[in-house]
DNA sequence: TCTATTTTT
DNA sequence: CGAGCAAAAATAGAT
């Protein structure tokens, strides 16, 4: 049997998969989908042909030799996607780590080596599979060449094949004469200009018939439609140069040697450096296939449960000087919890009952009372050393947790450290016996800093990134149960569960310290986010009291007027309807009452605030509709919904979420602290069922203008830090600045336009933004945009030069070292462009700020520890911390609110802070 | 589970 | 030329 060899045509596969496949993205932001979709149809086609040799062809971006003879009808194609273009060279990268020969040279085409490559090979006595996209290729066929058309259908990948006799059947004409037919006809996107009049039907017609132009044009008076005729005499010559154009050269000067291409059998291209490559790709199904190469996970075999109180002395005793990973596995879990019955109270009950205890040996004597707080613990401090220990009465939680405090290692490494400080009772102080905050690392938030824009670390995620080890998810081992319950039912897979957490902690420190180190982030992870840890899990532990009869008693109150405004609605409506669903609402205003057209539309008519704004003025129940949403929100999210999250202890613990924004700010969930109402008085009332409790008042202290004022040092505008120096309202000062008038004449309206254009700069301004803003007129907004830059002409300059590092480098930073990667700016979507752009100006920004006020929280909370006081930090919005503060320490927690957020960063502009007291959350902000 | 809307900084 | 502002979370409705 006579030798094969599959010849690929690299950018027409290559771009007929990036249009075939869905976008996909990995983590990093590469697009990836071309490069899968080229994986899967070459591998179809490997398996089904079983080659001996396999090649692919590229062509090299310069103009090629055939078209270069006819210079002026180059130039007409498209530019390459910038998805498209940046895989090409992964697809590069790809295939070379496979070890598949890459042939391109400049000059040629792909057509012109895979003809040439194609014909030598058949003429030594090979078969060939040339594969592509493009038609074009159909001249090579022969009896021993065959070319392979993938088409992508619903079905799947489906691919055309042709010899010569395929050929013949579908086009009538032979693989030589279906140049001729191209010649004649012509072919845009190939820039063959073709003869004018004649398209795919005469040209099949004259050419099957002839066999050549050449003998068409010997008789040429005899062609059919008479056009062509004409057409053809009148264009020989364009005709005679199509054909060259569209003539593929098979004797390309390459050195192209089979025996160099020669591939024993297909998994032989499943080289590790492949695996590793597809593992960054993420093409997680494609992995399968490198099963015999992956790297072999045998940590698994190891894993041990301990119950026997001798077995677990012993085994922390081995802890001493090794680094360890661990895991804390809680008995009931935070996430989801309040759906389930109250298991959260009971958690945070438990806590307060915990804690209320003394000062002095409560490590000994916490939860020796209760029934044990955590269910067990997974350590690993080594390949083969990893165990879980069981808690149970012949070894409770209290015995664990000393033999750990005592255990020595050199590092005590884990995945989401907060919640585990809460179990191993290490609220309020920094160490455990020999466990510390100079020696824990948070696995989690190490692995959010090098790749702030995931949307979850999970352990077998930061398995693969950071260690190379594909290993099943909780998901995949225990579904969704809780871990008390997937002990009971699912022992095996609960035990992988858990040891697991502790050995993607074990096994990922040194990786994930190296890449820190590396991106210039240590300092930023071990002296602000590792400290914070400890600083969010005390203000969790500690929530804020809220009172369920305020907000009932203010809900009762909304409900009278909703009540109100829904009749009166239905009444202008004359109908009743769901005035809640967008849907029936845009069809009630819109279509049944036909107010002036429903402008925005995406899935129907947009009934948003700034659309309804326009009509209010002109229609009552317009205005009553908005009304109607303002009070129906507030019900239902603030006075209804906050009372579900009030504990057994009167207060709301809520959760602050520390890897889950792209810039480094906190996130609150469960319930969200952070979007109580403030700007409209009847929402702001929400915040008088905030209290602190007896003998305690709030303090509430928050940054003036943090963003803009760290916008000034950023840019180092001499002009903004003089404003800022000036110590005046800086809107006005911007206002005098930018319009050129004294300070004390500046009106209410340049003031307000002063403070939209301030803030549009900090969030990356367009025209249209500000314009939407100020509802004024695009051109007005580029105008004061423009005197805007004018006047302080570094920051225009910062602005600028934030974007085009970002292209450069991928991403920007903040003062502290913080990064967010843009992959956005690569996009060939003007809007995911723009997007990435305002992402690149906002980011350091925001996220320096964010910065700031993480080490002023720290500053705080360790002061309040060290002075001794009775006062706590409970909250954080963003700019904005609040002190529940003992009544006699109120001078005390000023001060030092003052001198912590004030010294949290030197900027070349004061940090300034405004300051208020209160006996609630509405008085003291 | 996704979309539209609203709330905050 | 385009189409719509930075960062979040919760709710109710629709699918």
């Amino acid at each position: 049997m006579s030798e094969k060899l599959v010849l690929i045509d690299g950018h027409s596969i290559l771009n007929r998969a990036f249009f075939g496949i869905p976008d996909l993205t990995n983590s990093e932001g590469l697009h990836t989908n071309a490069v899968y979709g080229f994986l899967n149809i070459m591998f179809k086609i490997l398996e089904e042909e079983q080659p001996d040799y396999l090649t692919v062809a590229f062509d090299v971006s310069e103009p090629t030799f055939r078209h270069k003879m006819f210079a002026e009808y180059k130039g007409t194609r498209k530019p390459m996607a910038a998805e498209l273009k940046q895989q090409v060279p992964l697809m590069k990268e790809m295939l070379r780590a496979m070890g598949v020969t890459i042939v391109e040279k400049g000059g040629y085409e792909a057509d012109d080596l895979l003809g040439t490559i194609a014909k030598r090979s058949e003429a030594a006595g090979v078969e060939v599979a040339v594969v592509s996209g493009d038609r074009d290729l159909l001249q090579l066929a022969t009896d021993h060449i065959k070319i392979r058309i993938p088409k992508t259908k619903r079905t799947g990948t489906e691919i055309e094949d042709y010899n010569a006799k395929e050929v013949l059947e579908k086009y009538q004409v032979t693989p030589t004469e279906f140049i001729d037919v191209k010649a004649l006809m012509g072919d845009t996107s190939d820039n063959i200009p073709g003869v004018p009049g004649i398209g795919e039907k005469t040209a099949t017609a004259i050419i099957a018939k002839y066999g050549s132009i050449e003998n068409a044009y010997a008789h040429v008076d005899e062609l059919k439609p008479p056009r062509a005729s004409t057409n053809l005499k009148e264009h020989y010559d364009m005709a005679q140069m199509s054909k060259t154009l569209a003539t593929i050269d098979i004797d390309a000067d390459i050195a192209y040697k089979l025996a160099d291409a020669h591939l024993e059998q297909v998994s032989d291209l499943y080289t590790e450096e492949a695996y590793l490559l597809c593992k960054r790709l993420e093409f997680k199904n494609l992995l399968g296939r490198f099963s015999v190469e992956a790297p072999k996970n045998t940590a698994e075999e190891h894993f041990k449960k301990i119950e026997k109180a001798q077995e677990a002395e012993a085994f922390f005793a081995s802890l001493r000087g090794k680094a360890c990973g661990f895991y804390v596995v809680p008995q009931e879990e935070t996430h989801d919890a309040h759906t389930e019955a109250d298991g959260q109270m009971n958690l945070f009950g438990s806590f307060a009952m915990q804690n209320s205890g003394e000062e002095a040996g409560q490590q000994e004597t916490a939860g020796s009372c209760h029934i044990p707080d955590f269910l067990g613990l997974a350590v690993a401090c080594g390949e083969e050393e990893i165990c879980y220990v069981e808690a149970s009465e012949a070894l409770p939680c209290r015995k664990i947790r000393e033999l750990f405090a005592g255990s020595a290692a050199a590092s005590y490494a884990t995945l989401d450290l907060k919640p585990q400080l809460k179990e191993l009772g290490m609220l309020e102080k920094k160490c455990l016996g020999t466990i510390s905050e100079e020696n824990l690392f948070d696995n989690t938030i190490a692995a959010y800093l090098l790749n702030p824009i995931k949307n979850e670390y999970p352990y077998e995620d930061i398995a693969k990134d950071y260690a190379g080890l594909m290993i099943l998810s909780r998901k995949d081992l225990i579904e969704k149960l809780t871990y008390e319950k997937a002990a009971e039912k699912k022992p095996e897979e609960f035990l992988k569960c858990v040891c697991y957490m502790a050995y993607v902690a074990y096994k990922t420190r040194e990786p994930l310290e190296k890449e820190l180190a590396d991106t210039g982030m240590e300092a930023l992870f071990r002296e602000i986010e590792m400290p914070l840890v400890f600083t969010l899990a005390d203000m969790e532990k500690e929530g804020i009291i809220a009172s369920g009869e305020a907000l009932k008693e203010y809900g009762d109150k909304l409900a009278v007027r909703i009540d109100e405004l829904e009749r009166k609605i239905y009444e202008e409506a004359g109908e009743e309807f769901n005035i809640n669903s967008p849907k029936q609402l845009g069809v009630i205003l819109f279509e049944k009452l036909s107010l002036p057209n429903g402008k925005k539309t995406k899935t129907g008519y947009s009934t948003a605030a700034d659309v309804l704004d326009r009509l209010a003025p002109d229609y009552p129940i317009v205005a009553d509709i908005l009304e109607y949403r303002q009070l129906t929100k507030l019900k239902s999210t603030y006075a209804d919904g906050l009372v579900n999250y009030i504990a057994e202890d009167g207060r709301i613990h809520t959760s602050f979420n520390q890897t889950i924004t792209a810039t480094g700010r906190l996130s609150s969930t469960e319930p969200n602290l952070q979007n109580i109402p403030m700007r409209i008085e009847l929402g702001r009332l929400i915040r008088k069922a905030f209290l602190p409790k007896s003998g305690f008042v709030f303090v509430d202290a928050d940054y003036s203008q943090i963003e803009l004022r760290v916008l000034a040092h950023l840019s180092g505008d001499e002009k903004l830090i003089e404003a800022y120096r000036n110590a005046q309202d800086i809107h006005r000062t911007t206002a005098s600045q930018v319009f050129h008038i004294p300070f004390d004449e500046v009106t209410d309206l340049q003031r307000r336009n002063a403070k939209a254009v301030n803030f549009g700069i900090v969030y990356g301004i367009s025209s249209f933004g500000l314009s939407q803003d100020l509802s004024i007129t695009k051109k007005e907004a580029a105008e004061y945009i423009e005197r805007y830059f004018e006047t302080y002409p570094k920051i225009k300059g910062y602005l600028d030069g934030l974007v085009a590092e970002a292209k450069e480098k991928g991403y920007v930073t903040t003062m502290f070292g913080r990064r967010r990667p843009i992959p956005e700016l690569s996009s060939s979507n003007f809007m995911q462009r723009s997007f990435g752009e305002r992402i690149a100006m906002n980011s350091p920004i925001q996220g320096t700020a964010a910065d700031i006020i993480k080490i002023a929280m720290n500053r705080v909370h360790d002061r309040l520890l060290a002075e001794g006081l009775k006062s706590r930090l409970i909250l954080t919005v963003h700019d904005e911390l609040l002190v529940e503060t003992a009544v006699e320490e109120e001078q005390e927690v000023r001060k030092i609110l003052a001198e912590e957020m004030h010294g949290a960063a030197q900027l070349s502009v004061m940090l300034e802070i405004d300051v208020h007291a209160g006996s609630d959350w509405y008085q003291a902000k």
